[in-house]
DNA sequence: ATGAAAGCGCTAACAA
DNA sequence: TTGTTAGCGCTTTCAT
């Protein structure tokens, strides 16, 4: 084994200095790209950097990163990876990271504050550059206080009122209320809410489009028809086995549900009780998927990625980085879309 | 701000000791809990650790990594983390990290070799302790390197033929041929092979399953039914559609797909021309989702999930990273299982 | 145009 | 029981 892969963990700038009998400065600056600058003769140059290739150097970036105080990694923070949602999500940063020469350090949060507030603390240690952070939403402080301790913080997908961390988020509210409006434009007036963390942003967006549009139509609220606790599969299947127990004395007609998951929860409790969308229930959920058309019943979602939503938050918090962001593109708020599929029936026909 | 949170990057040991009049060894010392071991007295050991607490002190991991040469973390490369199947393996693995106390450094090969094995160096460079990977399959050497230079590696999913590395596999051999076998069962003769990427030991066992499945039923391998190249949606999409612009003259009765993403791509295509599963083509796919009970034709499925591969594959690593790995444990295999739902219909009937 | 040396924060061998 | 000190690999100031 000395093929080129024969990276020598003892290969350090010192190692090669000594080999070739130049200084570790100048080594250090020719690897760092910094020979023109400093004048070093292209002969020590080249031979500097033939060695380099040769002896498969890489450098320790924990001697970088204890040196230069940063790392040139990303820290990432989301709920769940296996939501497809933010899966495409960290996907899509990973690759633009990838292109600027950041590396992305990821955490799961579990929708658990406790281990959100670990990973901020765990990536400052590790001193990562900056975070991007779809935050459980309930507190603030950790996140406020990481940027001002100079690592620069970019919410997604969730923002907390009133905090001027800079946000890309969903058009949570008017996707909802387009979503519910459509419900009611097609009779539906007994809706049920299937939603997901309660107090979180994204959940308190989607519920104010949902009374909104109950509003709208002068259709009184009414708190018995708001379910779940999670964006999980298991809680749409428990919501829907309940509300399908008691679905003859509620007469409600049609949910609205707040996520993919939950939706797949909802489906399997409907498919086992044998009631079918949209005949028996009708059905518009928030999050397009790749499955979403080849379902049973296609399902008429509310869409709201965005394929350069990675690119974007990389770009923010780059700005953010280098302290050049103005105020006006501190927030983004992504167009969420309404994909009408068969899965709500028109009661007024 | 002087909460909590007030985590000051310039608390570090030294500066405690001084705080203190303290050596900064009995600080470090009694901060990884050594106090005891070196009989340091209760009363500094208490006035350390509240102090530490109080300044919210937190250890710079690069000080630590650059001296121990090593970093508490797991790297993880995962071709592409918006396979759900890789996503739940992730989650899985992160989440027994966290108790172990280990991070995980997550990088999504796309794949695309040139970026594995920029990823293998980038983690070695970041000292991680060890690696799980689920490797492209087409080159190992890099893999055998890191493994030999030091750092541990497990592969998971996929594996080398003739390569003693460890390593969590599926029974895809086993899986493909019970599923092809089934399709023959029920009458099917020209069934075509939607592959991934060629020459990775997933393909390569699934193929010689469904080979053997020929072969075992006297059925003449053609390898014109052999198509696609990757394990991605668009793949299944295209070659779906060339399959359906010949099916009259190939006379192809149901397809076998090696992956969920590939299947989506299918049904897609499937759905677009009007054609219907099983009624017009019978389909059996790898990779059980939540979905696919919920499919427009409830789909049958090759199951090799395994709630606890995140489990194993990270007590793998640490008794590889402790020695203590016996041959016997060195490989595990995950057993499939055929689903049967719809999507195959009885040419015999 | 090139180099010496200090120091980032931490651990551990050695001293006392 | 506690402290001194060298050194991990790197960048950068200051010298030459």
């Amino acid at each position: 084994m000395s093929s080129i892969f024969m990276q020598n963990k003892n290969v350090t700038i010192k190692f090669i200095a000594k080999k070739l009998g130049i200084s570790i400065t100048s080594v250090s600056r020719v690897l760092n790209g910094l020979g023109p600058q400093y004048r070093i003769s292209h002969k020590t140059i080249e031979l500097i950097t033939n060695t380099a290739t040769k002896l498969n150097y890489s450098p320790n970036n924990f001697a970088k990163g204890l040196r230069l105080k940063k790392s040139s990694t990303i820290g990432l923070i989301l709920p769940d990876i296996t939501n497809t949602w933010f899966a495409q999500l960290a996907l899509g940063i990973e690759k633009e990271a990838r292109k600027l020469h950041y590396n992305i350090f990821l955490c799961n949060s579990n929708d658990d504050i406790r281990i959100e507030k670990k990973s901020i603390e765990l990536l400052q240690n590790w001193m990562v550059d900056g975070i991007i952070i779809a935050p459980i939403g309930l507190e603030a402080e950790h996140l406020v206080s990481a940027s001002k301790k100079g690592t620069p913080v970019v919410l997604i997908d969730r923002f907390f009122e009133g905090l001027d961390l800079p946000c890309i988020t969903s058009n949570d509210f008017e996707g909802s209320l387009e979503a519910n409006q459509y419900l009611i434009d097609n009779g539906h007036k007994k809706i049920a809410c299937f939603q997901g963390i309660s107090g979180t942003s994204t959940n308190n967006q989607r519920i104010a489009g949902y009374k909104k549009a109950l509003k709208n139509n002068k259709i009184l609220f009414d708190p018995a028809l708001l379910m779940g606790d999670n964006f999980g599969f298991d809680n749409g299947y428990i919501a829907a086995k309940k509300l399908i127990k008691n679905i003859k004395k509620t007469k409600i007609t049609a949910i609205f549900s707040m996520g993919n998951q939950i939706t797949l929860g909802i489906l399997k409790a409907l498919k086992e009780d044998g009631i079918k969308i949209p005949n028996d229930l009708s059905l518009i959920s928030f999050d397009e998927q790749l499955y979403s058309d080849l379902l049973f019943t296609p399902l008429s979602t509310v869409s709201h990625m965005n394929e350069n939503i990675g690119d974007m938050a990389l770009k923010m918090l780059l700005a953010e980085m280098h302290k050049k962001t103005n105020a006006k593109q501190k927030n983004i708020v992504l167009k969420s879309k309404l994909i009408i599929r068969d899965s709500v029936k028109n009661l007024n026909a």
